[in-house]
DNA sequence: CTGAAAGCGCTTACAG
DNA sequence: CTGAAAGCGCTTACAG
């Protein structure tokens, strides 16, 4: 039954030329509702399904975003995976997936083979800050490919690439406000900050939050970690082993805090009475911890919706802000 | 700088056909030294790479494999994707992602349409059971297309599908016989059966281990749960708040053994004091739990490793064996 | 070993 | 509204 089959089988079926089936194909509105029925039968009868490599070629550009992933393996980006790949293929567009590892080079290297895909754009979410060089990459496919690029994640709308992002900075500033007023005690931060533009974010509403308090910041109580697991548990045990004082902890990831819960309760402390601890990002296991933790909600959907609109509407797109930001609920739970 | 350039450029440049550069792009041991030399001189002066799609178009097939995965909110298959997109980079192979979200439909939709995409190959990693439909679909595209197609963590081979899979049947069989000798009282299973293969396979596992013990199998301890935490937490919730009674529990997957601590924590139970629990897949978070999950390994890795030797070598593939079992290291934590 | 030429399966000006 | 024809950028028999 799959034989190859072409364009010309169907107009030959249909009694048409192949360019009426190529315009039918694409949708485009000069052709007759005769013709149409026509070729339109044509294709049902044959089963047929036009090679999308040939209309990648002729058209130019493929049926293809990339998505470009700090770490698949972090909750967070799985689910955003997983919800902008549905939406994708509500407009009939697939996913080519790249993990990125936090590594710049890969990025660079990525970039520069997606010349060469013509792609039909390119998606890309990570914390982590990026080179100027490939910052430059990315601009450059816009203004001279036209190529739709998206950062999720980072804000590089600075450098004419729209993005969409999450307002960290309020966010934390709001938890750990609510952890200094709580629980009294210092709130130490536990994340990345260097090399992680999103993290810095995270960072600098704690130290606004500390600052409105009227608090000093204390250098022994800024943990600078990646954002997993281990470093989690690997910081707050060395903090808790060198007998630094703190009531409470905002962490720069849901990882984070649950690695750092570990650690806790290996000390026989107990959460939140002896330390309360906040994360950000609402990953599902979170909810599912003991105790359950008080966190940052995101909502994979709703950036994945933003990006659909505005990858199915370009013409609206010439016109729409270059930032967009959403705000994440705060969803308290046990653990602070 | 990014204007556009083809072969016929680099041809001009380096005084020689297109058919010698193309021979040259695609390592044809044809061409003279010397013809090579000045190809690969002009084609780095140009920077110049040649265009995919055509590539694809005139050789009849693409460079990209598509993975279809069952859930990549799940930590196995976000682990399994990362390792293989990073495998499939050293073929120079791109990943295209599909997230099958238990859904046949989807399935077959996505195989409907992969023909019209000239892959690479496919990949399709979920514990899901297939439609007949499904599977005829998936092996047709070996025969027909001579489509390299695997199947990875369930068992297609009876239907000329290559699979690479745990045997998650010795695995469940080990660990339960290990709970009852440990804790003597009953065990319980939880985890989806019917509709999973794996699951269903991990069951047998479960049935081999009581029946070795001469224990019979009571209703009451077969817990059919989807996957995730949610499942894990109320099935163990509504056991427990029924007074049904036993001493640990063997459970599907990580994700509901984190789900059933949480509900067994919520009745004031002590892990693995009063009930003992072993998941499956060691998904990262479970190293973190209080208590650390008691489980099974997995190696994403070296199932990205086998096939990525298997994708590069179609010869040698032509007598391997259809199915590649993989044993699970049994890693003992604090919770059972 | 090398080049001229045909062609992969579509799309799109160009005429009509 | 429709068709004949050129062409997207490569690869690969076919001659030489």
């Amino acid at each position: 039954m799959t034989k190859k089959m072409g364009i010309l089988d169907v107009a030959r079926r249909a009694g048409v030329s192949s360019a009426s089936v190529s315009r039918v194909l694409s949708g485009q509105p000069v052709v007759s509702e005769e013709t149409q029925a026509k070729v339109l039968a044509a294709i049902a009868d044959l089963g047929f399904r036009p090679n999308q490599i040939a209309q990648g070629l002729r058209r130019g550009r493929t049926t293809t975003i990339a998505l470009l992933v700090g770490d698949i393996e972090q909750g967070v980006y799985a689910s955003l995976t997983k919800e902008i790949q549905l939406a994708l293929e509500k407009l009939g567009l697939d996913l080519l997936l790249y993990n990125l590892g936090h590594s710049q080079e890969r990025l660079a290297n990525i970039l520069a083979r997606a010349d060469s895909m013509h792609l039909h754009g390119i998606v890309i979410a990570t914390s982590d800050t990026l080179s100027p060089e490939n910052i430059g990459l990315l601009s450059s496919k816009i203004e001279e490919q036209q190529l739709p690029v998206f950062a999720i994640g980072l804000s590089l709308h600075d450098y004419g690439i729209p993005s969409i992002v999450y307002d960290d900075r309020e966010a934390v500033a709001r938890s750990v406000d609510f952890l200094l007023r709580t629980y009294g005690g210092p709130v130490a931060y536990l994340g990345r900050i260097g090399g992680s533009a999103a993290g810095a974010e995270r960072f600098r509403g704690y130290e606004g939050a500390l600052a409105a308090a009227g608090m000093r910041k204390a250098p022994e109580l800024v943990w600078d970690a990646a954002f997993r697991y281990p470093a989690g548990f690997e910081s707050v045990r060395r903090a808790l082993s060198e007998g630094i004082k703190f009531r409470a902890i905002q962490a720069g990831s849901d990882e984070l805090a649950l690695g750092a819960i570990a650690a806790i309760h290996a000390q026989g402390l107990k959460i939140p009475d002896d330390i309360a601890i906040v994360g950000i990002g609402n990953v599902e296991s979170s909810a599912y911890y003991t105790p359950s933790l008080t966190t940052h909600g995101a909502s994979a959907e709703s950036i994945a919706k933003t990006l659909l609109e505005r990858l199915d509407n370009r013409e609206a797109e010439k016109s729409a802000p270059l930032l967009t930001k959403l705000s994440r609920p705060f969803i308290r739970r046990a653990s602070a």
